[in-house]
DNA sequence: AACTATTGATAAAA
DNA sequence: TTTTTATCAATAGTT
């Protein structure tokens, strides 16, 4: 995918590293941002770039995925060395497909009142147990900004409109 | 990347949505595969597919990427926005090795910006003193969500674009 | 941080 | 399903 052909082995040169981490960890965020707009998959991806910087990616957050993944390991005890799995996977029935579609065009449609108090950064902060239940503000921001640059990142890429953007961030 | 361009959203019909995601897992993971044998660096990928079946990434590991990243959180839990997380049923999980690109000698030692850093959200986010200079997350988060919400509530208003949308928040 | 020439990922078809 | 093919998208090298 590019000028030329690279092999894939541990890069020295310490600019073209740097160019090439940034460049690939945005790709790999985006790959994940189309996965998951595409399917409706819930993904985290949690980096530490060579500079030891960590990098998150969360859908719906990456604390959702994290504690959902924490939560089943705690009750199912798995070890994370397996090969590719074959598992069995509950087929859905056809007319699920029309409700979903339907479902899909009258959310399109609640997306006409923007102007409602019905936005996160509307509900009050609480001293005691927030709606992030966070420890510390330092955790929070840093997810908060991960989030609002992938998403906006995201958005930028695909040219959203700033109503698509509005409705990305309402509550409920 | 197909014989025909597709628009990133939600698919409806089965099939469709299981071979793609199908594909675009591998491809994922195999992006993540690459970035970890290039920079060395440590990648942890948790994913939900919409069967509710998990699939895992890791680079050394996994745990490893998440017991460094749980460590580095432990007294600052990190969340991001909400969005209502859909099913959740327990299943079997699939790791994806790739052969060690070996890096934990991390000789790093000039903190590199990956990132285009001229958004404020690219910023570090420094333990004792923020870029607001606040003294509790109560109090920046305040500041922040008051900022975040008159902006759009004004782009809205005005119908700016996301590309307008995003000039507001650079640092220059 | 932009810009292309190319390769690489993948939507459809077989 | 897996493989093949035709296209689009990510990105290596360069400025």
């Amino acid at each position: 995918m590019g000028t030329r052909k690279i092999n894939i082995k541990k890069i020295n040169n310490k600019n073209y590293l740097k160019a090439t981490f940034s460049k690939r960890r945005r790709g790999l965020f985006s790959k994940a941002t189309d996965l998951c707009c595409l399917s409706g998959a819930q993904i985290a991806i949690i980096t530490f770039s060579p500079g030891n910087k960590t990098f998150l990616f969360g859908n719906p957050s990456a604390k959702a995925v994290l504690d959902r993944f924490l939560g089943e390991q705690d009750s199912c005890t798995s070890d994370d060395h397996h090969e590719e799995s074959l598992g069995s996977t509950p087929e859905d029935s056809d007319h699920e497909d029309l409700e979903a579609s339907r479902k899909e065009s009258s959310e399109i449609e609640d997306v006409m009142d923007e102007d409602r108090v019905n936005f996160w950064w509307d509900d009050p902060i609480d001293d005691e147990l927030g709606i992030y239940e966070l420890r510390s503000y330092k955790g929070l921001l840093e997810a908060l900004k991960e989030n609002v640059a992938s998403k906006l990142d995201d958005m930028n890429r695909r040219e959203f409109s700033t109503k698509d953007f509005l409705s990305m961030f309402r509550n409920s």
